[in-house]
DNA sequence: CCAAAAGTGTTCATTTTACACCCATGT
DNA sequence: ACATGGGTGTAAAATGAACACTTTTGG
């Protein structure tokens, strides 16, 4: 049903909304903003706009999440120039155009996820009237229909998507400073999917994966305990074989 | 820049594309239309159209797949009612959606990855002037703008999909028949990896994996050799652990 | 009989897991 | 000294890869 010869087409609006997911105080936090008008005025939903005339929709969701957080996404995974935006991760996640999601007319919304490190900032854009960070995990847990328009749904998909990339690559260093120890990255692994690891078999196995891990030489001055190697993240694109989620009580790691 | 009040946005149409794959002839095979209008005439592209106004994307995609092969989809794996076409597979792949895509007017389109059976039919629907089966693994390797508008990389990303969810999803079944023998489904994966498996442990991996396979007791009248077993698809819907693609002369298993 | 495909058994290498044990620091 | 976290060694268990071998058909 290509439109043959005439250019008439039901009239639709392209946004993008994000799931931004970063690490704080133990757990999993997502940014979003509070609504202010309808529909769902007062809801709190994901962050996001209107795909502009000129824009792509990689730069349309770069731009958002630059205004909500001010960092500056990584597209391609190529450049480490070492600026301290430079390793947010953000990724096309699915879209959603169901009819009927926004009441004024017929919006499809391409979703991406970004993924940044423990930010301090509770909000830093221009635009961001009323941005903060909630916790990932009790969305998930509570009501689908907490967030605006079919935001929970989109969230959830957001957060199976970073566990199971988790698995498979080197993603959960995009959770982490550019320099971090094997520690931090573990308990990135145990916050992001609600289970205990092994901390020495885990430290064998991101160390021994060829390419994943740089060691950068120095050591952090330790908090408690002997102090760890730095690392940064490597070129790797794949963990073969991926990391599985399969170990100890999954209730322990939770909360903090 | 959620819109403040008022509803103007930057005009776009949405449609929907599919990447529907099939075997045939041992080779991996795109349904591809012939296009007859501008902008690229004459070129092939993925079938696809508007999305309707009270539709969803997905009912959108499930209409384009019907009309051009006459298949109904399964988009959600439970319903097992035995019809012909209910075993065929889809699901979102991406959206695409830079400017200047179409050169009529700002297009995102939800791209959707269809596997199915294979079939005898070059095209059934009514709609389809011009629907064929291309070899896929063909035009991967073909310069980069064989297809129309940016459906080569539409199609690349379909397959790698393809090719990935073998690994860790029964989604191989959905190119095979309803009643099918572990040999069937072993060519199903040497022909969409490029590889060649070993025969003795890919069936100890498959009827070994619990849910995968359910064994329906009969066997076939076999071509060559010693009849097999006839398998149904089983309830898993992940392989714990994965098959791996790393087995044997990758250029082995080409063509037929 | 022979070729071809199905299916089982077995062996060896690799990986995972569990856990004992030492290292280096703060208090 | 002791608690805490970092890191290595190692043995048992599970898994994967390679392949010998039997089964059952068609020609």
């Amino acid at each position: 049903m290509r439109a043959s010869g005439d250019l008439s087409y039901p009239p639709a609006a392209v946004t993008v909304d994000l799931v931004i997911l970063t690490i704080r105080d133990d757990d999993l936090a997502v940014l979003l903003v509070r609504r202010s008008i309808p529909p769902f005025p007062g809801k709190l939903a994901l962050p996001g706009g209107f795909v502009g005339p000129d824009e792509s929709l990689a730069e349309a969701a770069a731009r958002e999440l630059t205004e909500e957080t001010g960092l500056i996404a990584n597209l391609e995974p190529d450049a480490d120039d070492g600026t301290p935006g430079s390793q947010v991760h953000l990724e096309q996640l699915a879209s959603y155009g169901d009819p009927g999601r926004d009441s004024r007319l017929r919006v499809v919304t391409v979703a991406y996820l970004a993924l940044a490190p423990g930010l301090p900032v509770p909000h830093a854009g221009s635009d961001a009237a009323d941005a903060s960070w909630q916790s990932a995990t009790a969305l998930l847990a509570g009501p689908p229909d907490e967030l605006a328009f079919d935001h929970n749904k989109i969230l959830a998909d957001g957060i199976e998507r970073a566990r199971s990339k988790l698995e498979y690559t080197p993603l959960a260093t995009a959770f982490c400073p550019p320099e971090f120890t094997v520690g931090q990255l573990r308990r990135v692994y145990e916050i992001v999917w609600g289970t205990s690891l092994d901390p020495r078999n885990f430290h064998r196995k991101v160390t021994g994966t060829p390419g994943f891990l740089i060691e950068v030489g120095d050591s952090t001055v330790g908090d408690r305990g002997r102090p760890a190697r730095l690392y940064r993240t490597g070129d790797a694109t794949q963990l073969h074989p991926p990391l599985l989620r399969t170990t100890s009580d999954p209730a322990e790691a939770e909360g903090g």
